[in-house]
DNA sequence: CTGTATCCCGTAAGATACTG
DNA sequence: CAGTATCTTACGGGATACAG
């Protein structure tokens, strides 16, 4: 949170803009998550997250250029995929926390600032539907 | 990063989710790390970060929803707005810098790996074609 | 089983003009 | 100056069928 003219901090926003550009959209953490939990199969982490194969296939694909998972093909019959994390996807720790951590904390920010019946309310006020 | 499958750990995953609910979409984090360096009007934080009218108005009006930012109508002629960071916004910080020092790591990290005359390549790959 | 190919929809985001 | 109104495009995401 420094200048946003000075050449560093150019960098610093550069640097934060390539990190949501790896990590963003709905699935890629979760898939992470879920991976750090125990490896799985294409269609286990499919069934798993409750997400179609079009996409799975699409954001494996992007972490896998990013060195975010490895996969690993066993000459099973039918041959099967494994999916696993990967040191790399491991440095993401402390960024999960730090976004747990403040997801509590603006909770009770906005939950403890509004009358008891509307909890939360404003929380995803920015999202209509869903 | 632990077991997704827990009661705890759902609601880590509730909690990052309302995170980046909150925080998510192009210009929100540009926003506020533009305010904390100086307070802005309307006009000059379009222009300062390229946004046009619209999206910025309903980025601010979301932001504020949220406590991110204050708003503060100033009583000069023609009227100007003053936009502001919040206490609340400051706690974002460690959010920031996580993800700023994970983008770093992650350049180093698949800059390092590539060819020197294609630098940050991949770290957009996954938006080039399609 | 592991993906791809199509088709579809809603929403984010941009351009531009306009109003108070 | 501070927004709003309209229009348009791009893309993320989902459903389903199908191919290897």
């Amino acid at each position: 949170m420094r200048d946003i003219h000075s050449p560093a901090c150019k960098s610093r926003q550069q640097a934060m803009r390539d990190t949501f550009d790896v990590i963003s959209g709905k699935w890629k953490l979760q898939i992470i998550s879920a991976l750090s939990e125990r490896t799985m199969r294409f269609n286990e982490l499919s069934r798993e997250l409750g997400v179609s194969p079009r996409i799975l296939s699409r954001e494996l694909k992007e972490l896998e250029i990013n060195k975010l998972v490895k996969r690993t093909v066993r000459d099973t019959r039918p041959v099967t995929v494994e999916y696993a994390p990967t040191p790399h996807s491991a440095t993401l720790a402390p960024l999960i926390e730090a976004a747990c951590d403040w997801g509590y904390l603006h909770y009770e920010k906005i939950a403890g600032t509004r009358r008891p019946h509307d909890p939360a309310e404003a929380i995803s006020a920015q999202r209509q539907d869903r």
